[in-house]
RNA sequence: GGAGAGAUGGCAGAGUGGUUGAAUGCGACCGUCUUGAAAACGGUUGAUGGAAACAUCCGGGGGUUCGAAUCCCUCUCUCUCCGCCA
């Protein structure tokens, strides 16, 4: 969320951020909206004061009944005056909330202009894909191989999108989360293992919603309509963003830097006919995401943003993958990111690299959103700065992870910084 | 799932209809004293909007009233007991 006088002294700026970051909103009619506000505020907020003098004034009258009388007449007029016009007031003031939820935050000046994942910028590169002497085989096939992946039996479970890791999957899986995790708290991140259902605030304090709602799932309520829903979050971030809300932390604690693990879920509504083979899209997975709270400031958000992408160039590199970083285009943006990288990691059977790690800064627009703030070393309160980016997320990690490291007979060579996750075993090998 | 008790400032804890945005204690900060520190003493110490006047906030929402931290309804959360359970 925007300061709303930040739009107020600069609707062009908001304007062009909204346009250039493709999302449809109206900023002339919330400015209106907002003057509409501010003048019944005004008329509420006299409208009180004179309630709270007549009340004084019927103390102060004490025992003379004549004037306590007429006081309270007045105060009883004044009273209906403030039941008809509160109620307005409230709903312009959540019209209006509704409205700034919408308000894209403010691209980087560095963020290209362009309209889709298509126009993002490639920055740098590292690595060279392997030549394998032979034709790589797809993961699907290498996780058939090894006995990994049951993917029909998943679909009878749980539908589309839906997948069972088995046997070295399974020891795979746990771990590459035992390993990120491990990497990213030995450079001083808390690790948390954090709920991956939450209520509604956490998903808007995160701005996945209002926009992002149709890509989560809800919990039905089974009472009452006033009993407070639950959701599935599509990472931990959500409630990592809603864990500190409505605090005021102390500014001598900035930065906080977690590490969490969670379960994720995501619809993938729209998305029908893209990635349908294999575990690169499915409805659940499992993701550990380094977040981080810092003080409102421009540049400590930048050395974060450029820190966690070190972070999770650390884990590719140690996983021994090709990759390259992509920076994001405003149409690629999400509402409330001011400047995204991604990682995206070679897979040799589609001969294209693929996005594995997201990293994005938020200046306070979450903080706003979440109410997260922190006293600075002037006893100011401030909104905190947020920033999130993948250590690693798994299955989809394992289709760079195993193509990369295929050999001819079928086997994978597992890279020794995983080893010892492992067991100590070097490779994964078909049985027959 | 059933029965009961509670939710007040950073913490503890008063306050059951009218200068109570909130006593008191602790903590924190500033100062005096001290070679330094401790102790003692004095002072300061919530947030939001607003230039200010002023308005709002005592778990959330709604209601009664001229007036609510205080009364009523409702939701959430915490605690105790029973049931169930990994």
């Amino acid at each position: 969320m925007l300061d709303l006088a930040f739009i107020r002294a600069n609707p062009d700026i908001v304007k062009d951020a909204a346009t250039r970051k493709r999302v449809a909103i109206d900023i002339d009619h919330l400015l209106a909206l907002d003057t509409r506000t501010q003048e019944l505020r005004r008329q509420v907020e006299a409208a009180r004061a004179r309630q709270n003098q007549l009340s004084k004034d019927i103390q102060a009258a004490g025992k003379d009944q004549e004037a306590r009388i007429a006081a309270i007449e007045a105060g009883r007029a004044v009273a209906a005056e403030t039941k008809v016009l509160e109620p307005q007031l409230r709903d312009l003031e959540v019209e209006l909330r509704d409205l700034l939820l919408r308000v894209p935050n403010i691209p980087d000046a560095s963020v290209p202009t362009g309209r889709d994942e298509s126009e993002n910028v490639e920055f740098k590169k590292v690595g060279t894909p392997r030549d394998f002497g032979f034709t790589p085989q797809d993961h699907v096939a290498i996780m058939a191989r090894l006995d990994m992946l049951d993917v029909e039996r998943g679909v009878r479970v749980a539908g589309s999108r839906s997948y069972i890791l088995k046997g070295d999957g399974v020891r795979l899986e746990m771990a590459l989360i035992q390993f990120a995790i491990d990497r990213i708290s030995q450079k001083g991140f808390t690790p948390l293992s954090v709920p991956a259902l939450a209520r509604e605030f956490c998903f808007i304090g995160n701005s996945q919603f209002p926009r992002g709602k149709d890509q989560v799932y809800a919990l039905e309520g089974e009472g009452e309509a006033d009993e407070p829903q639950l959701f599935l979050v599509g990472t931990a971030e959500v409630a990592i963003t809603g864990m500190h809300s409505g605090e005021i932390l102390d500014g001598a604690e900035l930065p906080i830097k977690y590490v969490g693990v969670s379960p994720c879920f995501r619809k993938e509504a729209g998305t029908y006919g893209k990635d349908t083979k294999g575990i690169m899209r499915v409805h659940q997975f499992t993701k550990v995401e380094q977040y981080i709270i810092c003080q409102n400031d421009h540049e400590e958000s930048v050395r974060w943003h450029e820190a966690l992408l070190a972070n999770a160039e650390d884990i590719v590199t140690a996983l021994e993958m090709p990759y390259h970083v992509v920076l994001v285009c405003t149409g690629d943006l999400g509402d409330g990111q001011v400047k995204k990288y991604d990682i995206e990691c070679w897979v040799p059977s589609e001969g294209a690299y693929r996005e594995t790690h997201s990293d994005s800064y938020f200046h306070d627009y979450q903080a706003r959103r979440a109410n997260v703030r922190y006293r600075d070393a002037e006893g100011k309160v401030r909104f905190v700065h947020t920033l999130n980016n993948t250590a690693l997320a798994s299955p989809r990690i394992m289709i760079p992870l195993l193509e990369n490291h295929q050999q001819a007979d079928g086997s994978v060579t597992i890279p020794p910084a995983l080893r010892p996750y492992l067991g100590g075993q070097t490779e994964f090998r078909p049985k027959r």
